[in-house]
RNA sequence: CGGGGUAUAGCGCAGUCUGGUAGCGCAUCUGGUUUGGGACCAGAGGGUCGUGGGUUCAAAUCCUACUGCCCCGACCA
């Protein structure tokens, strides 16, 4: 099977000359835009945006997007996810099948086709990844099996708002499984808990596992991952010690089932709780200098919903006794353009967005301050060619702007390195490095630069 | 869905009360002087004033209907 990761190195362009780039900053803020992240995504064009809770990625967004989507495919597929992918237009038959075309409300875009038929825009995927089951699985000997999928989703907000944090047309990766009984599901289930984990850790966010709303299965096998921030949606109060956890290694080994829920077991003790399931309480016990109650945004969100679709829909696979039953479902759901939003409530400062190495849209932003003098042209297209060798990300700002100008969009769009190219410091054969996170510079020969940056 | 706003050049706004044929800053283009943290001078281009209807000799401005967008509340990756 090809691999995501690979198929992206082919296509993806590692340098870029600003000169000929789509790149529209924005100096002054858009009004609409209140919270920072909407802000800077508007400024730094990240993102348009195209109707209410609508937006359109521009390159350097859809970059960023393209990144976040390559680590949660290699974190699902280290799990043993499988990916495929579902289409957004749905037919409406097979959300009356479990009952949801009418539960679902005003949320769901309800269309009808030429032929007046009844079809929606897909706000998830249960019923038809559970049709898709259905028609091809008979046998337990085929389970456990987790499908997944990067799509857009559609849902009707009442009222969208913050940018991409709450848009009606958003990207979510939903993952489905399916086991043969509650225990393989539970399994099932840890897999996917500690998959999270490991992919906001590899974001660079510190993610908090909570327990959340079941609904009508109940138990224990609900939990939202939030990240802290003060602009968040929602209430959340928690133990410290959560924070102090360490995140699962890649040589988890995500077959072994004590393993998993050993590490799953020590992540859900420390109390952690939103709003709607707090529990006053509980969180008394807390010791007082280790609560914490602050806001959060929620980027992820799995639970465990037995058989409530595979009943309805008939998804039954035969037992090794012979019997059929039906199967014990799970869905998984992070969403990566809302992720885009709350990385830069994460990173940012007063000059702009300061991205994580793992996910910035360039790994370095090269910026020449003397365009059309001999020997800086000439010193910036050698740092070029020597990124580009190493296949490390480059923004060449090659336009005939200012100085000022050029510090000015190299903070704000936040390349994790800036490798800046002036007569001052080309005098000593030297260029200067900054590293956009804490500010701090070096004066450094062009080859030392290189390796600065290359880590 | 209820409440409150708003709509004029790419962005931010003035002009509306008191009707007379559209302006400012930034951005863009041209020329010049500049050039290490968002320069300066001179010139230029760019607008069905959200849409439809109405009043009037004349509507961005008054009346009316509609629509988009934003904010505040209850639901959600």
């Amino acid at each position: 099977m090809i691999s995501f990761p690979a198929f992206e190195s082919l296509t993806r362009c590692h340098k870029m000359r600003l000169s000929r780039y789509f790149l529209p900053i924005l100096r002054d803020t858009p009004k609409d835009a209140e919270i920072v992240s909407h802000r800077l995504m508007l400024r730094a064009g990240l993102v348009r945006q195209q109707s209410a809770g609508i937006y359109a990625w521009l390159p350097l967004g859809l970059r960023v997007l393209s990144k976040i989507n390559a680590i949660i495919r290699q974190e699902q597929d280290r799990s043993g996810a499988i990916e495929l992918l579902m289409p957004t237009m749905q037919s409406a038959d097979l959300w009356r099948e479990s009952g949801r075309y009418d539960a679902y409300g005003k949320e769901m875009l309800r269309i009808k086709d030429r032929h007046d038929r009844d079809m929606l825009f897909g706000p998830t995927n249960e019923e038809m990844v559970t049709d898709i089951f259905r028609s091809y699985v008979r046998s337990y000997k085929d389970l456990p099996l987790n499908l997944y999928h990067i799509q857009w989703k559609f849902r009707d907000e009442i009222r969208p708002r913050f940018g991409t944090m709450r848009s009606r047309e958003f990207l979510m990766k939903d993952a489905y499984s399916f086991d043969v009984d509650e225990a393989g599901a539970r399994h099932a289930y840890n897999r996917m808990f500690v998959a999270y984990l490991r992919t906001f850790a590899r974001l660079g966010l510190t993610s908090i596992p909570m327990r959340a709303e079941t609904g009508p299965i109940g138990g224990d096998l609900s939990h939202e991952f939030i990240i802290l921030a003060s602009t968040g949606e929602s209430e959340v109060y928690c133990d410290k010690s959560v924070l102090d956890l360490a995140v699962p290694g890649p040589d988890t080994d995500f077959n072994n089932v004590e393993e998993l829920q050993t590490i799953v077991s020590n992540w859900t003790k420390p109390y952690a709780a939103t709003s709607e399931m707090h529990d006053e309480a509980a969180y008394a016990s807390v010791p007082e200098d280790r609560k914490v109650a602050a806001r959060g945004i929620e980027v992820g969100h799995i639970f465990y919903f037995g058989t409530k679709y595979s009943e309805p829909f008939g998804a039954k696979v035969t037992g090794p006794d012979g019997v059929d039953r039906p199967v014990h479902m799970g869905s998984y759901g992070i969403g990566p353009s809302r992720l885009v939003a709350a990385l830069i409530e994460a990173f940012h400062d007063d000059q702009g967005i300061a991205w994580p190495v793992e996910i910035a849209p360039f790994h370095v932003g090269l910026i020449n301050l003397k365009v059309g003098d001999e020997a800086t042209d000439a010193a910036c297209e050698t740092v070029y060619r020597a990124l580009e060798a190493r296949n490390i990300d480059v923004l060449y700002d090659d336009t005939d702007a200012r100085a000022g100008g050029k510090f000015a969009t190299a903070d704000l769009i936040g390349l994790p390195w800036q490798i800046i190219v002036g007569p001052k410091s080309l005098a000593d054969g030297k260029v200067e490095v900054k590293r956009r996170a804490d500010g701090e510079r070096h004066v450094v020969t062009i080859e030392e630069a290189v390796l600065l940056v290359a880590g």
